[in-house]
DNA sequence: TGTACATCAGTGAACGCGCGTTCACTGATGTAC
DNA sequence: TGTACATCAGTGAACGCGCGTTCACTGATGTAC
């Protein structure tokens, strides 16, 4: 039956807020219109009245994500505890609700250019917001900085997410981190 | 009909191969038996006489492509070229014969414990292989230090494969190379 | 070496299943008077 | 403000499709004599 407007528009974003926690656990064809719909608490029927098709749901759900999980980072304090955070066990273990890039970006390349599109646009927000953050020498070497160091977290939690023992998750957990934080920042 | 034991053996190692491809460039699901088998130059229904399932098959994949892959880096004269291959336009573009570890951490962690522990030995070995080049210090900080330029490396590679345009792909290439060559190895 | 037969790798039709999507229908919403 | 009606969010059955897997069958292989 109808639902008023604001019930609707609750629905909408439920459907985007299961999504987004969905797909980072299980990746985008690990996950149905009809487990997305029942997380929200609709049927699949309802999804489309919604989103048009499955994709265009990802690639709403990767901006969203992504802004969602930079803004928990932006809140730490200092950048260590940004990193801390970031190359955690817990973050190993919450992929429903820890950074989209790295749950993600191995599927990206096999969606579609849209996808593609939607995540290079976060990914280009999220160096950019890391390179402020790094408030010393010129733009050029901030964003080669933040860059790099993205390329680190993602690539140590992406991995010691493959691990099969606590003993290796936490050996490259802690490898990352000794390198992030060998030289001091801001 | 029946075949001789060595074209079988040929068969199999076909699958083999035809999946190594097949799976790092399109991740495991959406890859089917049928594919793989047409790919070995069979029908799906002889894939079973070779493989018990897809689960076993993927087990079998993981190792024979990271040893492959690793020798293809072995190969290299030094480090500096190791890394320059690796962090290179032809390797993100090729994703079907590159980096296993690249290609599919982000799907690993969604399958099975077998397929896990598969991946995380063959991740082991890597690591091992990568420190045995890394000629100084302790036998600890070698481990740590090729486990730091894995994570980057990967990181950087994973990463430049979402980019959608080449001005970010190379960037991100571009600073990981930076960081990982401006302190000078063997 | 030659022959008869058991073996078994490979074929292709068929299965059960889950998925994305469609659609006729329902009934609460919200608007026109 | 009250009433009548058009709208449209949500439901659930149904669709077409592709997938992993099974299986009866085929015919070359390779062994026993």
């Amino acid at each position: 039956m109808k639902v008023s407007k604001e019930t609707s528009a609750k629905h909408r974003d439920q459907l985007l807020k299961a999504a987004g926690r969905l797909f980072r656990e299980r990746g985008f064809d690990k996950v149905g219109i009809a487990e997305i719909a029942a997380a929200a608490g609709l049927t699949h029927g309802a999804f489309y009245t919604h989103f048009e098709s499955k994709e265009a749901l990802c690639a709403e759900v990767i901006p969203r994500a992504s802004r969602r999980s930079g803004a928990a980072l932006e809140s730490m304090v200092d950048w260590r505890a940004s990193i801390e955070a970031y190359l955690s066990p817990k973050h190993v273990r919450d992929r429903a609700n820890g950074c989209p890039f790295a749950a993600l970006a191995g599927d990206v390349p096999r969606e579609s250019e849209t996808i593609k599109a939607a995540f290079s646009e976060a990914l280009q927000h999220s160096i950019d917001v890391a390179a402020a953050r790094l408030g010393h020498k010129s733009e050029a070497s901030r964003r080669e900085e933040a860059i790099q160091a993205l390329a680190t977290m993602v690539g140590a939690l992406v991995l010691a997410r493959t691990a099969a023992t606590p003993q290796l998750r936490d050996e490259i957990l802690r490898a990352a981190r000794n390198k992030l934080l060998e030289a001091p920042r801001t």
